[in-house]
DNA sequence: CTGAAAGCGCTTACAG
DNA sequence: CTGAAAGCGCTTACAG
């Protein structure tokens, strides 16, 4: 491949004068900047990153850790980080750590060892705290989807509000023995969706109750459906589901599943709402009345601040300060509500 | 960062036996080995893959070009990838060029600017004439999923005989009237699956009829659900549906809801198949019956060989043989064929 | 077995 | 406005 030493010699200049000219430094006069830019043109001049890099401390390349890319609600996250990171002139690697905390240690030594600019971490757990010595080795780093209690930018929903919101609704709609499908309580974001499930409860006056709140073990749809299908054989039943928690994906259509496998009728006997717009949320019959997260958005979002951090953190070397962003989710009404 | 010099100065040796030591040569003695060693765990010395990859002319950095991350048959290809590329001590940048030429010719560019040591290819058309430049220009490729005719290696199933065994298993079932659902014929793949479909008409003496070659424009769900419903409308209708394309993902649950709402019952009046084993073609009622393509394997068995044509183009210059690698689908019977 | 030197491709003070 | 020099962190012939 060309490099600038190609250049300076074909342009019959010094090095220096072809970096500047490419660079686009006003100090280069126009006549020569012309005659090097075709020179680079006929060359097919492609800067060379890693030396640019070396030289400059910074590479332009982002880290993304995800829990797994088989889970469809992160694949819009994955989406939203690369449009962000390709217009502002970055690519990004993918760590994708399949919920193994060991995986994540192999890939955050060697996104430092390639010398990533800043890092994208959606799978901040309370154990995390490897992140904090990445920080402080002072690694620029946003969080999504995944908020921890303090310490980090964040890009995600507001986990307590959106559950809140679909609880009330189903009071309204005049549920009364609600279940939730709870999540793993050392993540921040399942202990909020159950705090919005207590206190929807709590504002129409009726007492939590220990036989509604579901903790499924497994990982699997089958479990979920399995799970579900014990719990309903116990009397009496529930008349509305809060899936606040799944496997990969959603939990909603295997639950859904269940339900129907009972001989229960949807929505009239029992109500079903789940979380997050995947394909297989809106192609069950009847489709799931679901609150949706900003996936995409969630991902450009936190790109875009990774970024502007990055860049804001010349010779002055003073950070932003710590930001966080909560997205609006959507609550959509459909088949398996009233 | 700690780099070599400091693990000089600490261990009291020049840099040159630092590096040695780290990698591992056998020309050092194992008292300093140990010294060096000891320092640089103690510094919390981390290489710098930008200086080595300048040096070494190598980044072990891989691109993986894919048409879309929403895609769910191409997250099982992106894990694929990143385990066997961990594995082996590289990482990838992922490039989701969203079925736009304009973004994949940006992202290749930007992939030789990292100087990647090698970039794996899910995007092949027959109008990618841009992969022969980089091949010229030496750069080590593997295409998969997507073959083109010649040129290069690639890593994908046997697109025409999953096709024939489908529609074979329709005949053999009773089906007579069979409808393809066909691709983008632009598409070898494509053209393969509707090649195998011919073939086996053809072994059963049944004449191609177009009026059951149908081919839908649009690119969502709701497009091949309306298709379908079109092509119903009319009489007669077929006993059987490969539904061989789709929009992202799988056609099949949204040809099984048109073809539900058209009144006809599944298998009984109709047959279905669809293509690849994602969730949205198992929690439909009934389930699909599938062709499934290893994704995963695929994704594995391309970066494997991508790392092997890299790592075996030492100093000698010379490229590995060309090789075309098919893996076999699996075909899954569940409740849309009889 | 170890050190001193050169070089990978770039950028950026420093002179002029 | 342009050039010569130094240096980013590493590796590897070349001496000894």
């Amino acid at each position: 491949m060309a490099t600038i030493k190609d250049i300076a010699q074909a342009a019959n200049v010094n090095t220096s004068t072809v970096s500047r000219a490419l660079s686009g430094s006003p100090k280069v006069s126009e006549e020569t900047r012309a005659r090097i830019l075709k020179c680079a043109e006929e060359l097919g001049y492609q800067p060379n990153f890693l030396a640019k890099g070396l030289r400059e401390r910074r590479t332009r390349i982002l880290g993304l850790v995800i829990s797994s890319i088989l889970n469809p609600s992160v694949t819009g996250i994955v989406r939203g980080v690369g449009d962000a990171a390709i217009k502002r002139g970055y690519v990004f690697v993918l760590c994708d750590v399949d919920n193994d905390a060991q995986n994540e240690k192999k890939y955050l030594d060697t996104l430092q060892s390639i010398c990533a600019d800043g890092i994208l971490v959606a799978t901040a757990n309370d154990s995390s705290d490897y992140l904090l010595r990445l920080k402080r080795s002072n690694c620029p780093i946003v969080l999504l989807v995944r908020e921890l209690e303090e310490h980090f930018d964040v890009v995600c929903v507001d986990n307590r509000q959106s559950s809140y919101k679909a609880v009330k609704y189903l009071l309204d709609t005049g549920c009364k023995d609600i279940a939730i499908v709870n999540g793993p309580q050392n993540l921040h974001l399942y202990r909020e969706r159950f705090q919005g499930y207590c206190n929807a409860l709590e504002e129409f006056g009726i007492a939590r109750n220990d036989r509604l709140i579901w903790g499924f073990s497994g990982h699997t749809g089958q479990d979920f459906y399995e799970g579900t299908l014990q719990k309903l054989k116990c009397s009496p039943r529930p008349d509305a589901i809060l899936a606040a928690s799944g496997p990969m994906g959603s939990s909603g259509p295997h639950i859904l599943r269940a339900v129907k496998e009972m001989g229960m009728c949807v929505p009239n006997d029992i109500s079903i709402i789940g979380f997050d717009d995947l394909v297989e949320n809106a192609i069950t019959d009847p489709p799931l009345t679901i609150v949706s997260q900003p996936f995409y958005d969630i991902g450009r979002t936190a790109t875009d601040r990774l970024i502007d951090k990055i860049e804001n953190k010349g010779p002055s070397g003073k950070d932003l300060p710590r930001c966080a962003t909560l997205l609006n989710t959507e609550f959509i009404v459909r088949g398996t509500t009233r």
